[in-house]
RNA sequence: GCACAGGUGACCGAGUGGUUAAUGGUAGCAGACUGUAAAUCUGCCGCUCUUCGGAGCUACGGAGGUUCGAAUCCUCCCCUGUGCA
């Protein structure tokens, strides 16, 4: 089978390549836009095709309740059911296990939780989770974890971190076994001999020698890509960057590397000049539907009333087709107003400043120099 | 003109003698948001000072009155709605 990931250049320790799925190339570094439930949230799939999306998230725990991994498999999958012909990642639902708190109970089995719809009980399992993945049909699926919270003691993070590991190799070992359930499987030829792909997560908490070990152990199970989990739960933003340079230099250097979750404008700009190639985040789309805008001078709450007669775009540096189109006077308006049509274009504004974001960062790349890129976008947050 | 009903902070609307500057909403102002239980949540929201603990002033249509104490009870007046003339 082709390699899943190329490199195409190197400036430092960072790294611009591609992905190649069965639905189509992805260009790293890459921001995924989250689109939890079979959406991203406010944006039709043809606007993410436009703002030049290249992949997107869906949510194996929201999509397993409602409507059914069942129902979409049977309906072609999940790229077919949301009519999303790029590529696709799922998460396992180990994020929500962590942030349903209160509605779950975890075991070495599995997590016993209830439903944040309607309270019916379920059982999450490495295989499970897994099991829902394959029949999501998303392009690369993820193993199941536990996110450590945060803060931790060590004890606690270890703990968690083996239980991990644990359920990451039953997750590996199920989906050697099933992977070719997938929805698409018969479509070979079209798919270019591309099939589904699973990354490792590596935990550890806030642990330098627990994030190597958590690394080292998740690699040796050979993963075609890796993620690092656990961020972005609380912990400082220093700490954060110490984990992941720990974990980047514990992994191989031809595979993905995925950071979950994150995160600010310059913070992605930032983690993929040190190696990152993946990132993920809600928070251009759900800082967008809250009225809080990026732009390259800043974030931007357009709710203010100081942009009541502003006629202006939202960034007069950006290049999106709102900002080309629209006055933060108006787009102050629907936000007030309460229109849909203001979470719809302050997120397709996001997700361009996001997605422009990592093209800036993977152009300075191939051409060997990220100082000119980082400095333009370091002051964002 | 008569009879009912009613007049509460920008608006709607609780409160019918005392922990009441006055419950709740809405509107307004500001803030938060990181593998989405999030088009959500939080704070402020009479005025003036403040060492941020608080202090003073003004307020429940108007004017009087009863009472230790009134948005709440009484009297008169003004206004609004409905019905009858």
């Amino acid at each position: 089978m082709k390699s899943l990931f190329q490199i195409q250049a190197h400036a430092g320790p960072a790294r611009a390549g591609r992905i190649s799925t069965a639905h189509g190339e992805v260009e790293t570094p890459a921001f995924m836009p989250c689109g939890t439930a079979g959406t991203v949230k406010a944006v039709p799939q043809d606007i993410l095709e436009e703002l030049g999306a290249q992949i997107i998230l869906g949510n194996t725990y929201h999509l397993y309740l409602r409507p059914g991994h069942e129902l979409i498999r049977g309906l072609g999958g999940l790229h077919k059911f949301m009519s999303w012909e790029r590529a696709l990642l799922t998460d396992s639902g180990g994020f929500q296990v962590f942030s349903l708190s209160g509605l779950r109970k975890i075991t070495e089995e599995g997590v016993h939780f209830r439903s944040h719809l309607d309270g019916t009980s379920h059982l999450f399992t490495p295989e499970r989770s897994t099991e829902v993945q394959i029949a999501l049909g998303g392009d690369i699926i993820m193993a199941f974890d536990e996110c450590t919270e945060h803060p931790a003691e060590r004890a606690r993070a270890r703990d968690s971190m083996e239980m991990t590991l644990r359920w990451v190799r039953r997750s590996k070992d199920y989906f050697e076994s099933h992977k070719n359930e997938v929805p698409w499987s018969g479509d070979e030829e079209r798919r270019a001999g591309r099939t589904q792909a699973q990354f490792g997560i590596v935990q550890g908490g806030m642990y330098v020698d627990l994030r190597r070990e958590s690394a080292e152990r998740t690699v040796e199970m050979d993963f075609s890509g890796y993620a690092i989990g656990g961020l972005s739960v609380g912990e400082p933003r220093e700490q954060r960057l110490e984990m992941i340079a720990t974990v980047l230099e514990a992994l191989p250097r031809d595979r993905p590397r995925y950071v979950m979750g994150v995160g600010y404008p310059d913070e992605i700009a930032q983690y993929a000049s040190m190696g990152v190639d993946m990132m993920d985040c809600v928070l251009p789309t759900r800082a967008a539907r809250h009225g809080l805008l990026f732009t390259s001078e800043g974030r931007l709450n357009i709710k203010n009333v100081r942009f009541a007669q502003d006629q202006g775009p939202l960034d007069p540096k950006c290049g999106c087709k709102v900002c080309s189109r629209y006055s933060r006077a108006y787009l102050r308006h629907l936000f007030v107003s309460g229109e849909p049509l203001a979470g719809v274009l302050n997120t397709v504004h996001n997700l361009w400043f996001y997605l422009d974001t990592m093209r800036s960062v993977r152009h300075a790349i191939g051409l060997g120099d990220l100082s000119g890129t980082l400095s333009g976008k370091a002051s964002l947050a």
